[in-house]
DNA sequence: TATGAAATATTCCACCG
DNA sequence: CGGTGGAATATTTCATA
């Protein structure tokens, strides 16, 4: 069900998806509304989930991972019980960052972050060797990031 | 250039990465350091760009964008004046929220929040209208996000 | 029900030892 | 590094529309 957002509420999250740490004075004064209006609001948003974490965003490259590769995975589909453990395999590997399951035959894709090369085959041999009803995948390198984040557009101009 | 990092700058990271807003008092406490150390430590991470930004994470489906695609796009790499506009037009385009440029023949892979299936299809119209270079694309629904997020493993491989 | 202003409580930040 | 005090910020309270 989708949340009533006035402009006050999508002027809020539009700066503060871009800076968490943004004063409520200095987004009161940008948006128009007194700092503890702007407060109160975000107060809100946290509780109603609209906001549904504040986070710092580390730089993979500054910290030794300048590897992205998306990977594509195919599983047997028949065997449900151990989907649930693949799963519950992702969700605990670190060094996958996302993961979805999309439409296709059981296909899952993944934003893996690795150190090196020798790391990432580590990693996909470990998958591989810990769930049984992983079929192949297909990995790509990413070469380039052009863009990275999960800003969600709020104005409703934007289709 | 990996950064040097010590057991007390990975254990801040590992907690900011999951809540930014973690006073640096509890920080101390759970890493064993005084406040005012974590605050020095935080401040020179901010400043060498570990730290490279700190955000809010906005539930897409509270805001009435349900859906995400994965969007494999196919470019023609020869006229490399025109691949300079289209990767202005990701950057420009909120609804694109990832962009990688990745292996394979001009291959680009896109994550894309929508409305709806009508909100994406017109979103690609006007990609391939806007850029004549966009050879073809194929898009995968993501039916179920397992895992979503940036955050990079900062438990030490060496040390 | 939401606002702005004022009072209170936290947290941060620049020093000091 | 840890600790302290002043500044900035957040949170609560309250009167008002």
């Amino acid at each position: 069900m989708p949340m009533e957002l006035d402009k006050f509420d999508r002027g809020i999250l539009a700066i503060l998806q871009r800076d968490a740490r943004r004063s409520a004075e200095l987004i009161g004064t940008a948006i128009g509304l007194s700092a503890s209006a702007v407060q109160r609001r975000i107060a809100r948003l946290r509780e109603e989930g609209v906001i549904a974490a504040e986070v710092a965003i580390v730089d993979s490259r500054a910290i030794g991972r300048p590897l992205t590769l998306i990977v594509d995975v195919e599983v047997e589909r028949e065997r449900s019980e151990l989907l649930v453990s693949l799963k519950q395999w992702i969700a605990a590997e670190p060094a996958i960052q996302e993961a979805w399951y999309v439409t296709g035959e059981g296909d899952y894709v993944l934003i893996v972050t690795a150190r090196d090369v020798d790391g990432y085959d580590a990693l996909m041999r470990k998958l591989i060797a810990e769930n049984a009803n992983v079929r192949r995948f297909q990995t790509r390198v990413a070469l380039g990031t052009l863009k990275r984040g999960q800003l969600v557009p709020v104005e409703p101009t934007s289709e």
